[in-house]
DNA sequence: GTTAGCACTCTACAAGGTCGAGTGCTAACA
DNA sequence: TGTTAGCACTCGACCTTGTAGAGTGCTAAC
């Protein structure tokens, strides 16, 4: 275990190198911060410091730098957890308040708002449809050849297509059609609807084929919809103003990365434990981002956990900044969402 | 008007300085485009160019680039209205028919198409809610103390959202008072929705103050996010490989500008007649891309203009590829629509 | 254990030099 | 009269060199 003084030496490299971004050398901390010892102290706690890899030099004579383990080190056992300012939570609530009609805008609002704070990309994953239920799905008039069809989950999602209707088929049947699926499918998470199901209620209902396969495919199509779970990315244009990435093609080869949404949303479905989780570094299992880091936390509703949120960025992020945006998500997302689903 | 000699050199330094971005010496036009005559002879005719204001020098010493004028004569004159080739328009067909399921998801990804073909950047802008009409209001059953409220547009644009019931409302209570609503309103554009055809909707039902203030207020909110239009981006990224936004500052610039989404929306509308246009470079009244030119062209729906799309990019952009592209939206984007929508 | 001093290292930056692409001008040529 | 070759000139891109400054490690003294 490092000794007081290295562990201050380290947090005021740390602390430095996060606002700065510039290598920290001896003497700059003993200038900064009063430790009451001279540079050439420092000096040799430093050379310490780096032997045991918790810092490293880019060339001799340059100042130091925290390594991945330094930045460890820092947030598990130097970042006393804060709290986010009052006057921060009143403007967050606010601009949830005031651009939030839909469910859809929270998870966009979200996005913009971790990208606005922490100067960093952000991700919102969105709750996996999957996992709620089936409610019900209703045939809306529209015209004599068109109908709307809705189908509603158990956590208030609405999808709806319009679609022709098919050619022999009156409205009242669809109205028939959707009554019997509603009293089979009605409570079954949409991971349990299986294809077989839907055979057994052809089955029982004794309409022609034609019909079914029909109505079977809407079913089918909104299902696919509602299955491809969502990624909100928030905030790349913030990227630009940091100084790891004043290298345009490292910009561009990030960007391409994040582009990849699928490859995205498996990094994050990783955590399934609570809480508020960093990833730094070359902790990281995608190449991609091995020299960022990331702070991933997930958001419940009723105690459930239903999805995640995460800010992603160099390795030289404010970690106490984000930790405690994300800690402040973790709590009061859920809350937000409530007001649109049960 | 130009004779014959200076307009092939007009040609070739517009489509060298298109393909590479560099400025243009005698010399190299007369290795590359064969025109049987000197370097020296083409250094009088770019001289008389320049007096003419269709090219100029960054320095002395330096090639030629064309000029906003030039660019000007190039589309005008110069250039020969170009078919998107077969294999291109497939792909893009295609595209649609394997993406697209939801009229949001059209015009999403038209913007990356758009933007993908021309490595620029794309916009799309929605059709104006406000030009359709309101169809009729529905309340769907939810549970107990909530319920599901849906706006059909004549359009099929269906906007829902989960509200509270307000206390003392039956479900019962609810569908009168849709019935009633959508008696007086169905037909009417959303424009021609005002507050005092609300009110008097009130006089006429002669129910409570505080119920009716509620449903008002209900569709008051589905009105707002229906005028809401909507500008889909794409292809932000895109610029980063455009030599012309080597420098960060430059991109974070117009990136920043780019997010003032009224604005962009408020250049877009301008155009009321219809077809392709190309604004060059000063020729556009926002001074945030005046050193940008702007292709945007109409699409239609049974003939009637809906919508926007267009493609941003530096005045360096090869003219002939995106006009073609967005020749080809005008004449097909509203079809891919007509899928979903009248 | 801490500190001052010193020689050393390495980067960033500015100054100067060279190269090459491009120009305008002039005189000769068809 | 239009075209071409030749020449001096200009200017950015690139390389080299020199210098200032920040930082280091080591040693000897406190």
């Amino acid at each position: 275990m490092l000794d007081k003084r290295k562990r201050s030496i380290l947090q005021a490299i740390v602390d430095d190198y996060i606002s700065t971004a510039e290598p920290i050398g001896s003497r700059t901390i003993a200038r900064k911060h009063d430790l009451g010892v001279s540079p050439a102290t420092i000096r040799n706690e430093m050379a310490d410091l780096e032997l045991l890899g918790y810092i490293e030099q880019l060339h001799t004579s340059s100042g130091r730098i925290p390594s991945a383990k330094g930045y460890r080190f820092y947030v598990d056992s130097l970042l006393s957890p804060t709290q986010m300012p009052e006057r921060e939570i009143a403007l967050i609530k606010n601009w949830y308040q005031e651009k939030t009609r839909h469910v859809e805008e929270v998870f966009q609002e979200t996005a913009k708002i971790l990208s606005k704070i922490t100067s960093n990309i952000s991700l919102v994953l969105v709750p996996q449809v999957t996992q709620c239920a089936f409610k019900y799905l209703k045939f809306l008039p529209f015209d004599d050849c068109r109908t709307i069809l809705v189908v509603v989950t158990d956590t208030g999602f609405v999808e709806n297509k319009v679609i022709d209707i098919p050619t022999g088929l009156s409205f009242n049947d669809l109205q028939r059609i959707a009554e019997h699926i509603n009293r089979r499918l009605s409570g079954l998470s949409f991971e349990n609807i299986e294809l077989s199901i839907l055979r057994e209620i052809q089955n029982e209902m004794l309409i022609d084929v034609d019909l079914f396969e029909t109505a079977l495919g809407i079913l089918k199509q909104a299902l696919v919809v509602e299955k491809n779970e969502r990624l909100y990315l928030g905030g790349t244009t913030q990227l630009l103003s940091q100084p790891e990435f004043k290298n345009i093609e490292k910009v561009k080869s990030f960007l391409d990365m994040l582009e990849e949404e699928h490859l995205l949303a498996n990094i994050l479905q990783k955590q399934k434990n609570d809480g508020v989780i960093v990833t730094i570094g070359d902790e990281n299992k995608y190449s991609g981002i091995q020299d960022c880091s990331m702070v991933q936390a997930t958001y419940r509703i009723d105690g459930q956990v239903v999805g995640t949120v995460a800010v992603l960025g160099p390795t030289r992020m404010d970690y106490g900044k984000v930790m405690s945006v994300l800690e402040f998500m973790h709590n009061h997302l859920g809350e937000v969402l409530k007001k649109y689903k049960i």
